[in-house]
DNA sequence: TTTAAATTCAAACGTACATTTCAAACATGC
DNA sequence: GCATGTTTGAAATGTACGTTTGAATTTAAA
């Protein structure tokens, strides 16, 4: 029989667990696509057809993977997005973005570097085509989400509802570019500056970045075409 | 015989220029590594080992779809680099982002949505693995970025050139993630707010978002402590 | 027109992949 | 200890990929 991801199988690391933790390094570090079975069950040292006996299929695969974090993860936000919506006078943006860092650090729990693993998996899961985890994200945790776009709303008065919407995703890009290309990034800023950064760091130096960003004054009509004058685009 | 990619075949569509367009085309949507050279020589009407006698290999033909838009933009840039460069006191840091607008609409010269494109498969070179493109982009290009970097520290002085490293990808992932995902987020955009959105309004959203983001005031270690306390992280 | 090079074409090659199969090993309750 | 259900194992299947080949065709110079 197959499946029962959310059990507990625990005791000793059964196979499910070998194969989940060797795929999420594997997808982390390569992406979906790039990753092959037989690296992840080489890795986990299990054979080839545990994958498809325990999850069904290389897609459910990268899905169990994701839900083993977002189980964790969303009630956390969800929960601390309904304490802040229940006090009385609005929060102010970088209160409604601080209440990430712990539910993600969080993560630390489930597994070893979870937070930089599940924040890497969430970039590779937007940025590889894999159109089933788009849908699969929206559907399980679109409720929560509307919560944190209401938040961002009462903190940002004065910005349209457009203009948010694509803060909001601006503000996705950054975070999930950066953890995508994570490692690489790190090195650099090692090697350079001689400075250690881990996860907890990368995810505080985002904070005033996308506070500042988000909140940032909406450039007027005139300001734009001033600013980028004339060139007739021939695009769309 | 092979290559001659800069010359000037023209004329009618040469077998090359297709299988370029077919290829841009086909990378921007699906990614490097997710499209096949059948895809791209069915898409181009041509023949499949056309790829292979005309670039050498797949690696080869994706570089010289990017060189196509690079060839352009790079001195451009590195023109507009130069000449704030060359101006007394320091440009603020949005005349320094408004440098990128001009040279990227230009690329709707090159191909028809090149500015798009152009930024899409930027971002694939980023996230898809593609080690290669890392090293292209640096050897042939890293000059002309390290006169932006200088632009941007004259522009913020107080900026520590560590949290600056930082803030340049975190903004290069902000506009490769958003030109990622450009299609998706254009539809839903009109869906919901009734908004036609282009690629050049894209660009100017993106300036005050970028501009307010990477001034943003750095925050010290105790604001720091205080935003996130507790929580060891286990990590690393 | 002849000739040689450049290009196209259909076919095949070798490799890697996800998935399936089915027998063997294992565990578990009776 | 046996029988039953679960899990593993080695091997094979079929598909898709990038690349190569060599003959056919087109191009362009002599």
């Amino acid at each position: 029989m197959r499946l029962n991801i959310g059990g507990v199988m625990s005791v000793k690391h059964s196979t499910q667990h070998k194969i989940l933790d060797a795929a999420q390094t594997l997808f982390a570090e390569t992406g979906f696509t790039d990753t092959s079975l037989r690296q992840i069950t080489s890795m986990a040292e299990v054979n080839l057809a545990s994958v498809n006996y325990h999850f069904g299929s290389k897609k459910e695969l990268i899905q169990a993977v994701l839900q083993r974090y977002l189980v964790v993860l969303m009630p956390r936000l969800d929960q601390e997005f309904t304490r802040l919506l229940a006090v009385q006078q609005p929060n102010s943006l970088s209160q409604v973005l601080s209440v990430f860092v712990k539910p993600l650090l969080e993560l630390n729990k489930v597994h070893q570097n979870g937070a930089r693993i599940f924040l890497q998996l969430l970039g590779r899961g937007y940025t590889d085509v894999q159109g089933h985890l788009r849908w699969f994200f929206n559907h399980h945790y679109g409720r929560v989400l509307d919560k944190l776009v209401l938040l961002v709303q009462q903190a940002c008065p004065d910005l349209p509802p457009s203009e948010l919407f694509w803060r909001l995703h601006f503000s996705l890009g950054t975070v999930v570019f950066t953890m995508a290309s994570n490692e690489a990034l790190a090195e650099i800023a090692e090697a350079d500056f001689n400075e250690k950064v881990d996860i907890e760091g990368v995810i505080l130096r985002l904070l005033p970045y996308l506070s500042a960003a988000i909140a940032a004054p909406v450039a007027t009509v005139t300001q734009l075409s001033h600013t980028a004058p004339a060139m007739a685009s021939e695009g769309r």
